[in-house]
DNA sequence: ATGTATATACTTGTCGACAAGTATACAAGA
DNA sequence: TCTTGTATACTTGTCGACAAGTATATACAT
């Protein structure tokens, strides 16, 4: 916990949403400490929109607190973060077979062409830019849900991809590994577009495969971020 | 809002859990009007007790908060049970899968075979017992994610399924369909226990409809515990 | 009888203060 | 030096009171 510049938060949604994005996007690292003094007192406020903001924080997973003794960003669950990478196949497997069952392509290969080639760019050269590249592989993945009629899943599952995208934030630093997931994503198009529901089950199979290798081997990562037991859920 | 007869509540997580159950079993009803003041009353508590737990459920979609005006119990939205069914069948549909390509069979087919029988006594005779064949219900599908090596994802999803529960106990209400549902539940662990799982998975498919069917036509039912428009999310 | 302005009884939103539990610093004794 | 007990400075948990917005009932003028 440190320097905060904020100057007039108001509501307690925006304390909310501003605690949230700053843990995901990791300007408070799993681990930190967070003072429920500290902060009302940069955010100008009350306790209590502090403390309604850390309590559901808490109930989605993304904050520990310890009675009486202090409340800390949650470490990182990679056993959910697996289970969270195979919820997404699932559903977006299914996605892609309903789009292949039930309806004609439209506008569906532009769409995906374009969230490609954003990628693309947004990957390319030396001034690389991440969040970018992050932003177009969620769209990609989001048309697939959005035409097979799932758009409003997507939204709902939104509590569980927030912590997919801290944990990628965490993980994913360099481009390196980016073109191998375009190439892929490519792939997954092209099966998409020939109808094969089979090779893009196994394309999407494989893609969230090479999704987990490239977060996990990267860099010697600091194990001080992740919880260490495969058990989660009991820490004390 | 009405009848309350708590004595001695004490936390603030007891009066979220509590309010969480009424809702989802439908002592509160959808639409029903919750009054802080009367909640915090009845539990003998500050309103920031009840406050903290309505922020919560507001969070969960479970509660509709109009600031200066009330807070009601949400109404059903059928477009999100309808995506929760999809995100049901993708994930076990996903799970049979992994189970009958990596694992033995082990203890698989007892506690299937458990369930189903545990679901035929609660549905048989004329005291039929709904709730323990709902109980029956999710331990048969929280089987096969289990036997996937998913159980902390169906743990994980909890929070979606509040939903699919809170509008299965509105809407079946007599166990004149559970045959039908029990004899798909049997096909199912056929096909997994024969390792077919292409089998399995038209079967899931057509269990789900089948769900969904059940749930929609038994009776003629009041519409006003329903989100009428299909268009989620903005109710004014 | 009807439309309008006002008073009133609600609702949720926010705040400050205090209670209670925990960990640490520190001094006193062995 | 080491152990131990106590004071203290934190932390989160809970409460009562007030502010502010909304809807309704009521009195008044037309």
């Amino acid at each position: 916990m440190n320097r905060l510049q904020e100057t007039t938060m108001i509501t307690g949604e925006e304390i909310y949403r501003d605690l949230l994005k700053k843990i995901t996007e990791l300007e408070y690292m799993p681990g930190d400490a967070l003072s429920e003094n500290e902060l009302c007192a940069a955010y100008k406020c009350s306790r209590h929109m502090v403390r309604d903001a850390f309590s559901r924080l808490k109930e989605k997973g993304l904050l520990e607190v310890y009675p009486h003794r202090g409340s800390y960003v949650s470490l990182i669950d990679l056993k959910q973060i697996e289970d969270i990478l195979f919820l997404r196949e699932a559903v977006e497997t299914a996605a892609v077979s309903a789009i292949i069952r039930e309806t004609d392509p439209g506008d569906l290969p532009e769409l995906l062409a374009g969230a490609i080639e954003e990628q693309k760019t947004a990957s390319a050269g030396a001034e690389a830019d991440l969040p970018a590249y992050f932003r177009a592989d969620d769209r990609f993945h989001g048309i697939l849900l959005e035409k097979a009629g799932r758009a409003s899943l997507y939204r709902l599952l939104e509590d569980e991809y927030i912590h997919l995208r801290r944990w990628r934030n965490l993980e994913i630093r360099t481009t390196r590994r980016i073109p191998a997931l375009i190439q892929e994503h490519e792939a997954i198009r092209d099966a998409v577009l020939h109808r094969d529901a089979a090779e893009a089950s196994v394309l999407l199979h494989r893609h969230f495969d090479t999704l987990k290798f490239a977060a996990s081997v990267d860099e010697g990562r600091d194990n001080s971020y992740f919880y260490k037991n495969q058990t989660e859920g009991e820490r004390k």
